[in-house]
DNA sequence: TGCCAGGCTTCAC
DNA sequence: GTGAAGCATGGC
């Protein structure tokens, strides 16, 4: 993998680049951010803090409207700089992991908003995929910041992921009108918790797993599942294991309801992520 | 119409 | 500590 820039556009192109190494469909449709969306000519179109980011893969190579200015912070939203297929292969993997991992080799764990994850995530508990993007959608719409980008011949608009100042403005009903329901209260509790407190956001980057783990269940409406994921696709702990429904099945019948999480090591999230991505999208 | 979705809190035992 | 009930919403 290599990175050059278009000379005409500042633009970054990741070169030499499979898509068993990296797969833009896989990683950014399995389940771990819900604000990228694919358009009719294959570019992935997202919101990344404040800035519209458009990828397009191709056999060997993604081409980007992403400044070269931003090449690091590609790098590390992306986890480019690990080599998921050395660090997979020195794992020693059941079947079952091996399937999973056939299946959705290609995968990377993002490292996204911390504020944005701790609240989609929020948003995702009792919920399906396709609701969670609709309410994370509406909140945006109606309390972000409208942001345009020129693509070619198109005019591609999105809008921030609102901030805590401007969640701070919603009333319970705004909040239901975004059809968050029974989230709502949780919700508005981060919200008030947040306003004092914001520093536990660094707090969060800062520490370990287990110390973010339970940090994060102290908020009302975070449990163990939804630490887990903020702790895995915003904080970077991969050996954080998420274990939702389908996750729960999994365990009840491929493992005799007992797994042995110890074996996937340090990756453990990753193997996890496989694993959901079997389950849920075959 | 009934069931399900990347669960959590509360309450009874 | 464990288990069941209840919680809003939209798609199928």
């Amino acid at each position: 993998m290599r990175y050059t820039i278009d000379n005409n556009t500042n633009n970054i192109i990741i070169n030499d680049i499979t898509r068993d190494e990296m797969n833009l469909d896989k990683t950014l449709n399995c389940g771990q951010a819900f604000r990228w969306n694919k358009d009719s000519k294959n570019n992935w179109i997202g919101v990344v803090d404040k800035e519209i980011w458009i990828l397009r893969q191709y056999e060997n190579y993604i081409v980007t409207n992403i400044k070269s200015s931003n090449k690091e912070k590609l790098i590390y939203y992306f986890n480019l700089d690990m080599n998921y297929t050395d660090e997979i292969s020195k794992l020693d993997l059941d079947a079952y992991a091996k399937k999973a991992y056939e299946y959705g080799k290609g995968i990377h764990i993002l490292r996204q908003d911390l504020f944005e994850t701790m609240i989609t995530f929020l948003m995702s508990q009792f919920n399906s995929m396709h609701n969670i993007r609709l309410i994370v959608e509406k909140l945006s719409a109606r309390y972000g910041n409208k942001i345009v980008e020129k693509w070619f011949d198109d005019e591609i608009v999105r809008y921030t992921f609102p901030t805590l100042e401007q969640l701070s403005k919603c009333s319970y009903d705004d909040f239901m009108n975004c059809s968050i329901g029974l989230r709502t209260n949780y919700l508005i509790s981060m919200i008030n918790y947040l306003k004092g407190n914001y520093d536990i956001l660094n707090y969060l980057k800062n520490c370990n797993y287990n110390s973010a783990i339970s940090a994060l269940k102290k908020f009302d409406g975070i449990g163990d599942k939804v630490a887990n994921c903020i702790a895995l696709f915003s904080l970077h702990h991969v050996e954080a294991f998420p274990i939702d429904v389908h996750i729960k099945r999994i365990i009840n019948e491929e493992y005799s309801g007992n797994i042995d999480i110890s074996r996937y090591g340090q990756y453990a999230g990753i193997i996890q992520q496989y694993m959901y991505y079997y389950r849920a999208f075959k």
